[in-house]
Order: C-alpha cells, then sequence, then structure tokens
DNA sequence: CATGAATGAGCATTCATTCAT
DNA sequence: AATGAATGAATGCTCATTCAT
C-alpha cells in the first residue's frame, strides 16, 4: 500500500513533467527523453513507471481535464450572485492566454479523441460536466429572479459550452480575427441574450 | 508556362494523395510513404515535388480551407430565401460525418496553427469569410424582412461562426453527448432567436 | 570523325565545369548536380558523355596536371637565363593562392592516387617532368657556367620538386607556419646553396 | 569522474576504429557502418558516444598527429649522438609503408585542414613540433662540434619537413619515381649538406 | 542530345526500448 | 528504482541512375 502511494505520487510527478514537455514541444513531437528532462530523470526512469506510454498520455488528459474544470466550478462556486457565477464561468472558460498550460495543452488533446475512445470519454465528461455546471448557475439564477432564461437551460449551457470551445480554439491557434476581448464580448453578449437581461 | 502547369497539376495529385493520406493515418503520424503510396508513386517523388514537406501540409490545409468554404458558399448561394440560405450554412458548417474527408483534415489541421503564423493565417483566413457568409445572409434576411436582428451583424456572425467551430470539435472528437442533430438544434435555436424568429 | 570531335569538346566542357564545381565543393563532397550546374546542363547529360564518373574525373586530373606543369614549362622557357629560369620554376611550382584553381585541384587529386594506379601515374608523370624541367634548367646553368653544382643534377632536381611539393601542401592546407613568403624563401634558398651561389 | 574516465576510454576505442575503418575504406568513404563494425558495436553506439561525427574525424587526426610525433620524439631522443638523431628524425618522418597506418591516415587528414581551422591548426601543430625536434637536433649537433650549419638552424629544420613531407606525399601516392630508399636519399643528402658533413 | 520526372539503393539519424549494473 | 550504454527498427533524405518524351 506504502509503495503503491510512493509510486502513485511519483506517476504524478511525470504528469506534471509531460504536462510542461507537452507544452513546449507540442502533443506530437514530444519525446520520452523531453519527459525525463523535464522530470530530472533518465527516459528508462519514465518507461519503468509508464511502460505503456499511451497511458501516461491519458492521465496529462485526464489531469488538465480535471485541473480545467476543477478551477472553474471553485471559482465560480466562489462567487455570491448568479450574475457574477456567470460572468466567472465565462472569464474561466476561456484559455486566459498563451502561457495558459493548462489550456494549451488541454486543447493539444483533443486530436485524440479522433481515434481513442478513451480520450473522447474524457471529453465527454469534460463536457458533460461544463454544461452542468452553466446549468446550475443558470437555475440558480432563475431561482432567484436573476435571470429569465429564453431557452431551457440545457440547451442554452450546451451552447454556452460549445461557444467557449469554438472561442477558445481560434484563440490557441492564433487567430488575428478572435481576440480575447473579443471571444469574452460574444460569449457575454449572448449570455445575456439567453438569461433575459437587458442591457 | 506548359512545364509549369504539368507540375502545378502534379503538386495538385499530391495534394489529394496528402489529403486522403493525412485521413487513413492522422496529421501527425502521417509519413512520406503513406502519401507516396497513395499517389501511387515513390517516397522520393513526393519529395522531388514537395522538396519541403511543410509546404505541402500547408497546401493541403489550403485547399481542405477552400473546399470547405466554396461548398458553403456555393450551397448558400444556390438557396432562394435568407431563411433558406441560413439554413443551408448551418447545415454545411457542421462535418457531415466521420466521412467527411474535408472536415476531419481541416480540424486535424487546426493544430499547425498553434506554431506556425502561415497556418493560422489560414485559419483566420477561413474564419473571416465564413463570418463574411453569415453576414450576408443575415443582412438580405434583414434587407427582405424575413429577419429582425436581435444584434449587430458581424456579432450574430461571429457568434454563429464560433458555435458551430466548437460544435464540429466535439464531433470530430467523437463527444458521445454531442450528436449532429443536437449541434444542428443548437445552432439553429440560436439562429431563431437572433434574427427575431419564434417558433 | 566530325561527331567524335564534337563530343571530345563537349566533354572538355564538362572536364571545366567539373574542375570548378570541384573546386567550391571539395573532391569528395561533389556532386554530379554541381558539374551539371556548372556546366549549364542536367544531370543526365553529363552521365551522357561520362558514363563513368571516374573517368571524368581522371581527365579532370590530367587536364589539372597537364596545365599546371604546361605553365611552368612555358614560363621557364620565356627567362632568359638560367637564374631567372630557375627563379621562374620555384614561383611557378607553388600554389600562387587560394584562387588558385588549377594548383587547389591538383592536391585534391593526391588521395585518388593512394587507391587507383591510373591517378598514381598521372602523378608520377607530373613528378618526372618536373623533375626534368628543373633538371634542364640545372644543365643550362651548369653549361653557361652560371651554376656550380654542388650534387648530381637528378638529385637537386628531385629535391626541389619533392620540396615545393611538401611546401606547396602545407600552403594548400592552411599551415599558418608556412606562408608563399617563407616557402618560396626556403625553396630558394635551397637553390642558391645546391647551385653554388654565394649570397 | 570514474564515469568520465569510463567515457573517455569508450571514445579512444571508436578512435582506434574509425583509424582502422578510414584506413580501410578511405577517410572520404569511410561509412559509420564501417567505424561500427570495426568497434564491434552497432552504429547507434558510434552516434551515442560521438553525436557529431566531425568530432570523431578531428579526435583521430589529432591522435594521429600525436602518435606521429611522439614516435619521432622517442626515437630521436633514444638516439646518442647528434649524428645518430638526425638519421632517427630522418627515418621516423617518413611513412614506413602501406602498412603504416599513422602516416597514411595523418596524410587522408590534411585534405580536411582545407576547409577546417581546427584541422588545419592540427596540421601547424604538427608542423611545428616537427621543425622544433630537427630544431633541437641541429642544435645539439652544433653544440657538440658534429655539425657545422650552412644556414639558421630554423632554415634548415623547416626545409626538412617541408622536404619530408613532400616525399612522403609521393610515397604515399604510388608514385613509382619516389621509393622508399630514394626519400631517404634525398633527406640525408641535403641534410649532410646543410650540417656541413663532407661524404 | 537533352531533359524533367521518377526510382531505389544507401545512408545518417532518431528514438523507444532493453539490460546489466 | 534508476541509470548509462547499447540496440535495432523505422524514417527521412541524398543522389546516382534510368527512361520516356
Amino acid at each position: 500500500m506504502t509503495r503503491t502511494r510512493t509510486q502513485q505520487a511519483r506517476r504524478e510527478q511525470f504528469i506534471d513533467a509531460a504536462l510542461r514537455a507537452i507544452n513546449e514541444h507540442g502533443r506530437d513531437k514530444v519525446r520520452i527523453r523531453d519527459i525525463a528532462a523535464e522530470a530530472g530523470v533518465s527516459p528508462g526512469s519514465v518507461l519503468y513507471h509508464y511502460p505503456e506510454l499511451a497511458e501516461l498520455m491519458f492521465d496529462v488528459h485526464r489531469t488538465v481535464a480535471d485541473r480545467f474544470y476543477r478551477h472553474r466550478a471553485d471559482t465560480v462556486e466562489a462567487a455570491r450572485s448568479a450574475e457574477h457565477k456567470l460572468a466567472a464561468a465565462i472569464q474561466t472558460g476561456l484559455p486566459s492566454g498563451r502561457d495558459d498550460e493548462v489550456a494549451c495543452v488541454l486543447y493539444e488533446m483533443h486530436e485524440l479523441a479522433d481515434r481513442s475512445s478513451a480520450h473522447a470519454a474524457l471529453m465527454t465528461g469534460l463536457y458533460d460536466r461544463e454544461v452542468a455546471l452553466y446549468g446550475s448557475v443558470l437555475e440558480v439564477g432563475r431561482a432567484t429572479g436573476e435571470f429569465t432564461l429564453s431557452r431551457p437551460v440545457r440547451e442554452i449551457a450546451e451552447t454556452l459550452v460549445a461557444l467557449e470551445d469554438g472561442l477558445g480554439l481560434h484563440l490557441m491557434s492564433n487567430n488575428t480575427s478572435v481576440e480575447r476581448s473579443t471571444a469574452e464580448h460574444l460569449l457575454t453578449e449572448y449570455a445575456w441574450q439567453a438569461t433575459g437581461r437587458v442591457r
């Protein structure tokens, strides 16, 4: 048991190392050596703990998905009013910038879902949680009377998540026609409209 | 001139071959041999026409972006009313399925924009054209009285493009919580709302 | 016959082209394409006239050896006195510098003699002619009373040739301890001594 | 430290292997596989210790230059009289034959000096040491009264080195007009003359 | 004769993986 | 548990060579 704990801790170090290495070299270019170097160990050591490299990739994906959601959920929860919660969700749903390691890697992982159902499941899981998060915010707003929803909760929530993912994709891809402020604006406008608030 | 024509035609054959090879093996896994095999030639032949493989990648990206947009623009143009045009834009904006080679490769190319400004420029160009396409449809609808726009044209158009990109991303990633019908529904609902039509 | 003449002329163009290409890229790095480019034709054209590349190399070697000797012999012959002839031989026996294409290529060819008796024969032939050239100059000087030879003609001549080859080797190899002026000085000093002249 | 020692020892094994491989296949034809085969390892192993192959070439050059000089210096030192020292220098300055691996490779390396200042520096260094070696022998002979120098020490020493290099070049190049005995004779004759000894 | 296109053998090189220590 | 050393499979790439036009 103790050994398992130790091993697990070691694996988490490798996950973090891989995360940084992916961020630096790109998911499809990263080598075991890069990960090992980032962890300060030899390549063989990585293989010892992760005989299957795909498993490490999966754990990285899982980790960034969890962290990304956790950060959003915590921030939203900390907001007092539904309006503030909604704003918090929007703020944390877009990548903060090029140095947003978690968001960057998360977007790099999308492509894996194409050919791996395990990764697809991670994406689905994240999507569902994000929809649920927005959904609960909307419910709260409706309950407090802050929001007058123009459409069913789930529909609005799904639209918000898809919209922020699309905007995030463009932000990560250096689309010069989409800046962070534009993205925030579009999301916010849709949110106002969907929650029946007039400017 | 004739010679150049021939060379250009040959290059386009390689672009198509690469497109198919990328579709089969994945952008980051595709080997020169795969492209050559798809084109029915030897690996050296590919290098002969594309000494810089990155240039071939770029041409593939450019090609799928152009085809994707061209198909949308043609379909939209063929529709008679603004309402039909909008529906056509939505239909053609989402990947038709796993066998949608153009859309699949287009999404696979996104990641390249991360580290290459040339690819980022392609994405920006496609985005701008798509926004303009939606914009013109909205303008037409407003002119004919079919649409009563709730927000500025550009804002609605950008939201539509980002939304369909986000939904497309999930469709391509096998997110089981987002199906093609769901995606269409979300887009359509937003479009109805933004164009002032009541169900 | 006419065809042979034409072919021979064409071959000589390739020899010159190869000479320049070798000078630029180095004998062991030069590619057929470099030679073709220098000749302003396609690689296939070179192969057409020189199906065996080794033969072209040999012709280049032969050509530079002949030119090198011819230049020396002509210069020596043009000198009036034995003393001037000897000085002329020394002057033309050392590479004039980095831009001395003939000398550079000649030195690059030495290594081929290691494994090819044909190339070794060329070197031997050049050596013999150079020894003969120095020999005749010494004979003339002795006949006119200008020189009082300290050793047999052949010995002095051979020593002069070997000495200039050794010095030339260092000059070509960028030995910073051997400069052209040093080389001339050493050769001249030995020549004075061997011909019984006092400074 | 121990580790570095091991690595250095391993590198020296590769230097020796490369020396033999160069000797067998020629400097410009030698492949990594030849060196690996000579060392009894896989090609990758060579790259592991010498990621830059040029560095291995340089080390081989350095090694043969050092060994060549060391052998001469030791042999000269072992000789008792100046006369014997001079004879020893002459004997060891000429390649003993086709099987003289050190001399063969040393001559093969000359060409590298053409385009690499690092290699040129090695040649310069060897030349300087050889000149110094001859110089010290001459000084000793003058001190003991054995030699009566006809020219300055440095001039004679430089002439001897250049002369033996030129003769060595012809010996290595299979010049059939220059045999080992001829070469020895020419060197010896010049040496006698320069040191004021009469036959 | 000449060339552009294409080929394939041969090469260095990368890199995950193995293993003795 | 970890590592340095070593391996070998896989791949890109070079380049002489072939060939139809």
